[in-house]
DNA sequence: TTCCAGGGAGTAT
DNA sequence: ATACTCCATGGA
């Protein structure tokens, strides 16, 4: 197999895409059931992106509650604003805005990327990470739990967002985080690991509390173990596609 | 037009 | 602790 790249040098490569997990590995360890081994084989090869933590910390709080396409749009807009040209060949491209960049921003010019109410949590959060700096690279090397501790503090950061910042960002392979796809691949196929008053509860309703996503959540690491990202990311996008 | 989206925060019980 | 409600915006 040959992996074809131009701009970035081979390192940057090998990290963004993971290259450095053994992914046959990980697919043997993840593969509990049938269920899991289908989307395994269906998509083998997928793998989970090392994102830039401040990219991703900010993508996700504006991800709440949004389409993929919407967020897309959002995330394009916020680029175009404050991020920097780059011209590829025949087009132009944006990067993602910079942390002192986005602090000097007014409320209103978010809004006006199409941010809505997500407007004043990016704002406020921004706001911490520039003035305190917070250290990615000390939660890179703690432990899940202190730092998803220490991202819950963030505005607009739930159990959701910061499960995602974990996985993409953090090097927390085993968070599992429960978005309404995951949240519906566990209550259909997963179902007999939790009391039947639970599954009927959160199948009938569309919102999830936080006890019931910690829920989902912890059965996801402890039934697939320490890879349980990986896992959630074949569910998920098995899930998507034949819904 | 109506519904829902890779949820989170605020408030009432 | 748990339940209920609102939140801006855009695509389907």
């Amino acid at each position: 197999m040959t992996l074809e790249f131009e701009g970035v040098n081979a390192s940057f490569v090998e990290s963004y895409f993971r290259l450095d997990d053994d992914l046959p590995k990980i697919l043997v360890q993840i593969g509990k059931d049938d269920y899991v081994s289908a989307a395994i084989n269906e998509f083998r090869g997928l793998r989970i992106l090392r994102q830039e933590p401040w990219e991703c910390l900010i993508s996700y709080i504006c991800a709440t509650y949004k389409s993929i396409s919407a967020i897309s749009q959002m995330l394009a807009n916020l680029s175009g604003k404050f991020g920097e040209k780059i011209c590829l060949g025949s087009h132009n491209v944006y990067t993602f805005p910079k942390p002192e960049k986005l602090a000097k921003a007014a409320l209103q010019e978010l809004q006006e990327c199409g941010l809505g109410y997500r407007a004043k949590y990016v704002s406020e959060t921004v706001r911490i990470v520039h003035k305190n700096g917070l250290d990615f690279e000390r939660l890179k090397e703690t432990t899940y739990e202190k730092a998803r501790e220490e991202l819950l503090k963030l505005p607009g950061v739930g159990p959701k967002v910061a499960d995602c910042v974990l996985l993409f960002s953090l090097e927390k392979l085993e968070a599992f985080p429960v978005d309404v796809w995951v949240k519906r691949v566990v209550l259909k196929h997963y179902a007999k690991h939790f009391q039947t008053e639970f599954v009927r509860k959160n199948t009938s309703q569309q919102s999830l509390s936080t006890s019931a996503y910690e829920k989902f959540s912890a059965f996801g690491r402890e039934y697939f173990g320490k890879h349980a990202g990986y896992a959630q990311e074949y569910l998920y996008h098995f899930e998507r596609v034949h819904r």
